[in-house]
DNA sequence: CCAATTTGACCGAT
DNA sequence: ATCGGTCAAATTGG
């Protein structure tokens, strides 16, 4: 629905297109993240292009260029013609709350969670890339083989679960069209915050541009706030955003913001490192204390495993002493997680799930 | 020794 | 009873 042929392209071709430009995009985001922080003091009139003031505008056109294709501009949307490029809403759920402390000992192990608690009204986003990486440090916790599948599918959850309590997973397998290619499922949202986040690089590098840059149709993150300015869909659903907070980080915007979505949750997919920028907007205009939620690794985690087996190795990758080790949970009250007002944060405390 | 992965067991849903 | 998802002991790697 979201994407439409309008006029005479065929919905898989945008929707193909539009798969790219999601592609083009994390590129984008991540390239960014390596970014040296730019003559942040000298945010004089006129300064020579900063790399990151490219990128950003480069990222506004791509927000424009997929609004547009995007048709309702709902590009957290669904388009599975083209097989690729999902976001299915999950029916709200009864209660799933379990904890069991179990102290494990011996191979009793007592009621787990287990089964497909798909219905908890978490979201999912499926999409398809040829690796596995995908800047965020997962941990493997499973592996199981499928029914109508001849290959295996791996469970990973978020490393900074029991860290941060970071609910994101994935489902990641390989297509069976497509060997070469993952078939890749996000659920849940990343609250981790990690040390070499690019968000903080970004809203510094963006600082400058908001002001008096010479591109309008930016998107920036200024220090003391987001402001977006003249993104097609934007203009078009008529939302204003300017925010507020020092964000240092944006947490994701579970609620749907307001106007469109109703009930359903809508959520960006870690899939996206970062919530899709004009959805952040909108929610940003909700919220008051944005976090960032997204988290990268920095140092590419080395490899791609992937030659010829793949499906293992990828996750977490080594790493062993790397990105892993962040105990960067020290005042929770630093970091900003936001479950403000806004609806949808059906389960909350998967996020927080236990204490220690 | 610690942390990540492997792998079979367990469990809820179908 | 079967399937898919998760847990956690055992294993592996750094």
């Amino acid at each position: 629905m979201a994407f439409s042929s309008e006029g005479g392209v065929p919905a898989e071709r945008v929707a193909a297109a539009v798969n790219d430009l999601v592609e083009v995009r994390d590129g984008l985001v991540r390239l960014r993240g390596f970014l040296p922080p730019p003559p942040q003091a000298e945010q004089s009139s006129s300064r020579p292009p900063c790399a990151a003031e490219l990128m950003d505008a480069t990222m506004s056109k791509l927000m424009s260029a997929m609004a547009t294709l995007g048709g309702s501009g709902d590009i957290a949307g669904e388009v599975d013609a083209a097989g690729r490029w999902t976001s299915v809403a999950e029916s709200a759920d009864p209660m799933v709350v379990r904890r069991e402390g179990e102290s494990s000992a011996g191979r009793t192990r007592r009621r787990r969670g287990g089964g497909s608690r798909s219905g908890r009204g978490r979201s999912s986003n499926k999409r398809v890339a040829a690796t596995l990486e995908d800047g965020h440090v997962w941990r493997k916790y499973g592996q199981k083989d499928i029914q109508n599948s001849p290959y295996p599918r791996s469970y990973y959850r978020c490393t900074h679960k029991l860290d941060q309590g970071c609910g994101a997973r994935r489902q990641t397998q390989r297509c069976e069209a497509d060997p070469s290619n993952y078939d890749i499922t996000y659920y849940g949202e990343h609250t981790c915050r990690d040390p070499s986040t690019i968000i903080p690089t970004a809203i510094a590098n963006a600082a400058g541009a908001a002001s008096d840059g010479p591109n309008n149709n930016i998107i920036s993150f200024a220090t003391g706030g987001v402001v977006v300015a003249n993104s097609s869909r934007l203009a078009r659903e008529g939302t204003t955003a300017t925010t507020t907070s020092a964000a240092t980080q944006l947490s994701s915007s579970w609620g749907t913001s307001g106007g469109g979505g109703g009930g359903d949750d809508v959520f960006s997919s870690s899939g996206e490192r970062f919530m899709q920028w004009d959805e952040l907007a909108a929610a940003v205009g909700h919220v008051s204390s944005v976090g960032v939620t997204s988290s990268t690794v920095g140092s590419a985690p080395a490899a791609e495993n992937d030659g010829g087996n793949g499906d293992t190795a990828a996750g977490g990758g080594g790493d062993g002493g790397g990105a892993g080790s962040f105990p960067s949970s020290p005042s929770a009250g630093s970091l900003g997680f936001v479950v403000g007002p806004l609806g949808s944060i059906e389960d909350v405390d998967d996020f927080f799930p236990f204490d220690p």
